[in-house]
DNA sequence: TAAAAAACTATTATCGATAAAAAACAATTT
DNA sequence: AAATTGTTTTTTATCGATAATAGTTTTTTA
């Protein structure tokens, strides 16, 4: 049945709050509290009880007073307020990356259900949801096969990048100078800078500013599909990174410098400029990828 | 629990083949069935013991002898041999287009689940799956929104299918003259003069043939997020060809003698002359399509 | 003794049940 | 009367059960 993980995170959000506050506080209504933690009133009104008795809270009349503060051990410890989803999410992920899988295996739903200790049905609907990235695919009547991430689907994924990028890079320089992208666009350049002078210890942090970078440039598409298409790369680059831990300093100052680069042709509005600079990144980005890849654990058998 | 649809579709395909051969005759070895049927022995099994149990087939020692020939009734009809996720697929697209369901509107699982005789599983597993085409949007705890085909929906559509065209049908018009697609491609190029010639009464076959042409365009890149990207397009065409059914003889005339100009283009090889065809094609594709959508019943509201 | 069939095991597709959460409705209280 | 709480209904998330199908091993037979 359904687990209770949106009450044990709100409940915990719920205590936190009350932290803040000061005994004898009124909580207020129940649905400005349903409002505040984003979940319905229905479960707020759960967590009321459940305050109540707990002695944390004490209701007079409408008021809900705080009667003294929670202590650490009346949290939810955090496996606990991790849905089934989540969990086969993080438990998928980390078994991918084990290398249990290798490219054009078959998986079995029935054995991962076990391994995980969830049901068939949930891993079925993982996997369904999962399939959208295009690494597993499913055989009616028959098992998934993980397709894996080869070659092939290294060279097609940059392909469908680079054509996108190119895309989004004109459009972005061709945007109005008012525009608040480009307070944005300052605030990564500073954000570049720093951490090229402090490149020796934190070289590491580098990859979530290049997210951060390139979904700056996507946003100026406004495009489902190339959002969509960023959610796969992401996935990718996630596996990506943890793989290829060789030279990733070196690799990621030369990846900062060439963000740089991109950085002052897209200030510059020169159309041609930032398709160069766009593309010299594009063609780094590829061959970064293409001799990582066999260096990951699912691609070394062909598919 | 699972439905026997695949035994009831082999069993209809094997009556049809029985009806080929001669009194006596040996069906052959279970394995040789499964083969040429694509099934599994086990489903084999099951049907001979029902061809058996219906008198149509004896047991002689080894041999699988037919006694006698198949009767239309003793088919499988065919509403019976749908899968529940083909009956699914088939209520929900009439449903959207019935216009059941308007932009922005909430799609009630168990409410489709009653509507379409299924369980609220199956809807549930549908709907994940097609949300993979961007219509729909899942709520985590909350129900599945219906984004709707609107005027944002198709220009984002028809920017990336622009994309992805121009660049597919520059490779195509860069391949050998000796692949096999230049021969598809001349097949395809009569069957386009035939129609028009025809025009007056087989327009309505257009469709199908457009959908061909670009299918083969696409190939040339041999992409898997472009061909993902088809798909949709695929659907969305599904759509749009049911709606918009005013002038559909002229616009499909246009539509032929665009495509005709795009392969005298790709046959020349010129890269220039390639991309304006297609370019130029694009752009009626996309009035056309933005046209339409007024008319869509999916699409009175905003989202 | 190798091909074919039989028997067995494993896996998928699908349903129906149920706790949790959301939503809708009804009854209060300022 | 508007805001708030109490109650009921609806919907989602998840599991576990089972028929259908696939896949594997053992036995039979030509």
């Amino acid at each position: 049945m359904k687990t209770n993980t949106i009450f044990k995170r709100a409940y915990n959000r719920c205590l936190a709050g009350i932290a803040e506050r000061r005994i004898g506080d009124d909580l207020g209504p129940e649905t400005a509290l349903a409002q505040s933690l984003a979940i319905s009133r229905t479960t707020v009104r759960s967590i009321l009880d459940a305050l109540i008795d707990a002695g944390i809270v004490t209701v007079a009349g409408r008021q809900k007073i705080v009667t003294r503060y929670p202590e650490e051990v009346e949290y939810f410890p955090d496996f606990q307020t991790e849905s089934v989803e989540e969990i086969i999410e993080r438990k998928f992920m980390e078994w991918t990356l084990r290398g249990d899988c290798r490219a054009g295996q078959h998986i079995n739903g029935l054995d991962l259900a076990r391994q995980f200790g969830v049901s068939p049905s949930a891993i079925r609907e993982y996997l369904n949801r999962f399939s959208h990235y295009g690494f597993i695919q499913r055989m009616p009547n028959s098992s998934w096969v993980f397709l894996g991430f080869n070659n092939d689907f290294a060279e097609e994924l940059c392909d469908v990048r680079e054509l996108f990028e190119l895309r989004a890079a004109q459009q972005y320089c061709e945007l109005d100078k008012a525009h608040p992208v480009w307070k944005k666009l300052d605030i990564l350049e500073r954000q570049h800078i720093l951490l090229l002078s402090e490149i020796e210890t934190r070289f590491c942090d580098f990859s979530e500013l290049d997210e951060r970078f390139h979904r700056l440039i996507y946003s100026a598409s406004h495009n489902r599909f190339m959002d969509n298409f960023h959610a796969t790369m992401r996935i990718v680059f996630h596996y990506h990174y943890l793989w290829n831990k060789a030279d990733e300093k070196e690799r990621n100052i030369v990846a900062i410098q060439e963000h740089l680069a991109y950085i002052a042709a897209l200030k510059s509005g020169d159309r041609e400029a930032c398709l160069t600079a766009a593309r010299a990144h594009m063609r780094t980005v590829r061959a970064t990828m293409l001799s990582s890849i066999t260096l990951s654990p699912t691609a070394l058998t062909g598919g």
